[in-house]
DNA sequence: TGTACATCAGTGAACGCGCGTTCACTGATGTAC
DNA sequence: TGTACATCAGTGAACGCGCGTTCACTGATGTAC
């Protein structure tokens, strides 16, 4: 019976969670666990980070945690550091040909759209934390301050020579459009403050890659 | 022996903290307790208020706090509606005027100044609480979304007419730079975040009570 | 190819700890006479 | 004015609970022969 049950559930998980004993399925799961963890800290912050419900929410017992993991203080700071690794490769794809005045657009439509609003646990990492940024130790903080240096370098580089100042505007806008819409429960005015930011800064890099 | 520790006790605290069993006193305490957990969540977020800690931060101990509020849950709701209340005080002082262009001028340099930027916990509740206020039930998130529409309000208000736009750029600007200022570890790109923030708003600002 | 053994990812009970909350108690204040 | 009593803000021990962490154990996998 008891052998019957177990190859059953093998079965089940063969090739969906359970992932076997060799090292490239360990390397999987923790994969798993810290894929699970950027997203929630991007949806309830660094704090709601609890080992008993990251665990369940991929599957497994809260034990397994330590075997992938030195401590809840290690995986937050791993879990942030995919968090914005992840948004920032969203946002790299995005400015790809940067060079070009359409990877510009295509960026600031994606960063203020409606999508990216309503989905901040797959979103940009530095938005969804960043009032928690400011109360983490020295050790996280500067890995959020390195990611928003280089969130500034990049869109400044897309602005082009001599726009940086309209670059640093062009980020706080957005940065603060995104926050705000989120908060604002009233969804018309909550789209028109995206709507009226994007505007706003696609006509300032028109501008800027013009003049 | 006993008796004459207490009168000293009491002596020392007489008008110093502690505050007898009047219902006035009673009332300032509460009001010492609220606008520590006012300040607290503002420095460390909404989940960060402890009664313990908080009732330390005031000289008193745990068990007294149900003398004033009814469960954690109410406490935070308090002490947001305090610390959004302040600080839309702060800057209603600040646009009091809001029908000058100086008013106005005022409320942007202070809003974009090092001084705010360092005193989060006096400061600004919706860039303080910006991250928090998504991950709140939906009572705490109503409350902060009033307060940001009534920020949005004043801003176009003092704008003046046609320059809504405008309003709600400079807004998503201010409060992304705020939050983003606060984030940066490197001071001096800190400043300029701020410095460029502001001129920008300022000449946008002139720009849409000239026009 | 088949068998015996070692490895180690994952399990789940157990731990100490800090938290929110309750409650019997204290003692200074305000009130009634 | 002085005295006896009621009130109630504040105290601190105690509670149940969920958390991070540990650890003895399981059993599927990979390896040695």
């Amino acid at each position: 019976m008891m052998s019957i049950i177990q190859n059953v559930k093998r079965e089940d998980y063969r090739g969906d969670t359970f992932m076997g004993h060799s090292q490239a399925d360990k390397a999987q799961t923790r994969e798993r666990i810290l894929s699970a963890a950027a997203r929630q800290i991007r949806a309830q912050g660094l704090e709601s980070l609890s080992i008993g419900g990251l665990m369940r929410s991929v599957e497994l017992t809260h034990g397994g945690f330590y075997n992938h993991f030195d401590s809840r203080a290690e995986l937050q700071q791993s879990a942030l550091e995919r968090a914005l690794q992840d948004s920032e490769a969203r946002s790299a794809q995005a400015l790809e040909d940067a060079g070009s005045a359409a990877g510009l657009a295509r960026f600031v439509r994606g960063y203020l759209s409606r999508t990216h609003r309503d989905q901040p646990d797959t979103g940009c990492a530095i938005v969804a934390l960043l009032s928690d940024g400011g109360r983490s130790d020295d050790a996280l903080r500067e890995v959020m301050s390195e990611h928003i240096e280089r969130f500034f370098d990049r869109v400044a580089e897309a602005f082009g020579e001599g726009a940086g100042e309209q670059a640093t505007v062009a980020v706080c806008a957005m940065v603060g459009a995104l926050g705000l819409s989120r908060l604002v429960t009233d969804d018309k005015h909550s789209d028109e403050i995206l709507r009226t930011v994007r505007d706003f800064v696609l006509a300032s890099a028109r501008e800027a890659r013009a003049g």
